[in-house]
DNA sequence: GCCGTTTTCGGCCCGACTGTTTTCAGTCG
């Protein structure tokens, strides 16, 4: 029996959240860079901060059930004690000690386009500037210019980049990434000499958002593809551009990076610009531990090429299996293709059905027999129709009776199709108690049921989790939608204690769900991975409120591959008579 | 500061572009 006492534990009070611990170690390497310190221990430092920034559970949570930090990659003893300390005090003193000397505001500075820790130095150091407003005034005095090593182009750089500092670099969501990026891709691909177009980098890697656009061109010698990119309408500014790299800026203040390579290499090319950083920093290290160099022309011998036509080749002469691109991330996926442990990750292709749709009964945008004709098309054998509950009121959330009537509806639509068929259910919410919105005779009514959590996001962990754990023994619930209820950019993820909430899922059979929302992508990447290392299932889901809207299932696809989900992890994968068999019933 | 199919010490990815330079430093990805 779960009471709110034994689930009211130290891990739970956790105030320091990773990425205010990532930050201080990045600020901390920051500074020790402008100090112009060691520089493998600040990229140690870096390397730490970048893990712990994808680490699916809080540090705090982790210390306190006793685990050893200094097992994870790039975290050795020292960073883990100087973790166990911010956790305790919410101080990293080695911080404190480098900001005696170097004022912390300076890390501020490094983040200014052309501003790395040699010239914020010098600013600092000769001119006494501290803020972005000290390079401005500095600037205009012509002070800026005068500084060794500066001159009045590089001043004139500096001064404009500060004058279109946005308050923080931006971050688009994948969906809209994709979208800006479109058009700029087209256009190359016309553009005569022009043999492949492809996108790389984090887009690539479909991460949930992306700050630039990479991409990547071949093409024959002389065919002056960086020329021409610069007449492309959509471009607002051209930040560089040389004999095989650009970088632009299109709409929305997007950079683009475009990369010229001949055809021999492209596999070297595509490789290396897909990244991510670490991915190919490790997969060099592993190209000089055979003697080899690894760079974005090819995989060489000496002076010789002997890989680059193909992703394939260079992976197979480092004697590593093909990594997904949604797995370069360095986490553990280098050693899993080193060994021929790959997971085989779930595809669109593999999905038959979609659990999670909404129809103009509620917020959606579609009828019934619109959202099962649409989903016939996508090739589906089963389409689960979830609209709101009552309490959700500004959905229109359904009550028992509505529910009702949409239940005949449904049950007279299936009697019209072969090979397909519309589920009864409903995206329930679950209330503050950890009650369902709707009695037990209706959800004995539905093929399955879905809980969801639309209120009361700031509970504390404690209460969130128990709220959860009591709608679990609701024998009824068959899977939890957006688990965490985070809105990307704008809305936190509710706190509560993941694992235990996995654990519960696992041992009851409740499916967690993977919702292609752009943005939702709930589950993310890192929760995907610990949830299905615990044993839960995840259903992937558009959550749809239109007919056009069930292809978003694929951003849902994407992170769960992100985040090292096979098929079988997957339940929406299975047959309707299969997926009968594990979904609840009392 | 981290890490180990050579190593518990001695390494630590690699190249493009810019602007400042008389041959390269700084920044970026």
């Amino acid at each position: 029996m779960e009471t709110p006492e034994n689930v009211t534990d130290a891990r739970m009070t956790a105030r320091v959240s990773n990425a205010e611990i990532a930050d201080k170690f990045e600020r901390l390497a920051d500074l020790l860079e402008l100090q112009d310190d060691n520089p493998f221990r600040v990229r140690a430092y870096r390397n730490a901060a970048r893990v712990i920034e994808g680490l699916p559970r809080p540090l705090a949570e982790m210390l306190a059930a006793g685990e050893d930090l200094d097992e994870l990659p790039g975290i050795g003893a020292a960073i883990a004690e100087k973790i166990a300390t911010i956790v305790k005090t919410g101080k990293l003193p080695a911080l404190a000690e480098a900001a005696k000397t170097t004022p912390l505001v300076l890390t501020d500075l490094m983040r200014i386009p052309g501003l790395g820790p040699k010239r914020v130095r010098e600013l600092y150091e000769t001119l006494d500037v501290k803020s972005a407003a000290d390079i401005t005034r500095a600037a205009k005095s012509g002070e800026l210019a005068q500084l060794p090593g500066f001159g009045e182009k590089l001043a004139g750089k500096i001064a404009d980049a500060v004058a279109h500092l946005s308050p923080e670099q931006k971050r688009f969501r994948l969906a809209d990434a994709e979208k800006l990026a479109a058009p700029l891709v087209e256009y190359l691909k016309g553009l005569a000499g022009v043999k492949r177009v492809v996108v790389a980098g984090s887009l690539r890697r479909r991460r949930e958002t992306v700050g630039d656009i990479d991409i990547l061109v071949t093409a024959g010698r002389g065919a002056g593809i960086l020329d021409k990119l610069k007449r492309f309408d959509g471009i607002r500014r051209v930040v560089s551009s040389g004999d095989t790299r650009a970088t632009v800026i299109v709409a929305m203040n997007l950079q683009v990076d475009v990369r010229v390579v001949p055809e021999a290499s492209f596999g070297a090319a595509l490789y290396y610009f897909t990244g991510s950083k670490a991915h190919n920093v490790a997969v060099r290290r592993i190209a000089q531990g055979k003697g080899l160099k690894l760079n974005e022309y090819g995989l060489y011998r000496g002076d010789t090429r002997i890989a680059g036509k193909s992703e394939d080749e260079v992976a197979k002469k480092l004697g590593l299996a093909w990594i997904p691109p949604e797995l370069r991330e360095d986490a553990g996926e280098i050693e899993a293709a080193a060994h021929g442990r790959l997971p085989e990750l779930v595809t669109l292709e593999a999905l038959r059905g979609d659990l999670h749709s909404h129809t103009t009964a509620s917020d959606g945008h579609a009828s019934l027999r619109e959202m099962a004709e649409a989903a016939r098309e996508q090739g589906y054998a089963y389409l689960a129709v979830t609209d709101h509950t009552r309490s959700t009121r500004i959905a229109h959330g359904l009550d028992p009776k509505r529910l009702s009537r949409q239940f005949a509806e449904i049950d007279a639509l299936n009697e019209t199709f072969k090979g397909f068929r519309l589920l009864k259910s409903a995206e329930t919410d679950i209330l503050e108690d950890g009650s369902l919105d709707l009695p037990d005779e209706v959800l004995a009514e539905m093929d399955f049921v879905l809980g969801t959590v639309h209120a009361h996001f700031e509970l504390p962990a404690a209460r969130q989790t128990q709220r959860l754990l009591k709608a679990f023994d609701n024998p009824y619930l068959s899977g939890l939608a957006h688990p965490t209820a985070r809105q990307i950019g704008e809305r936190e993820p509710i706190r509560l204690d993941f694992d235990r909430v996995c654990e519960a899922a696992a041992e009851r059979g409740i499916f967690l769900e993977v919702n292609g929302q752009p943005a939702r992508l709930d589950l993310d990447a890192s929760r995907c991975r610990r949830a299905t290392e615990l044993g839960v299932k995840l259903a992937i889901s558009s959550d749809s409120h239109s007919a056009a809207g069930l292809e978003t299932i694929r951003f849902g696809v994407d992170q769960a591959r992100r985040g090292w989900v096979g098929k079988k992890d997957v339940v929406n994968t299975r047959s309707l008579r299969s997926l009968r068999g594990i979904l609840r019933r009392p």
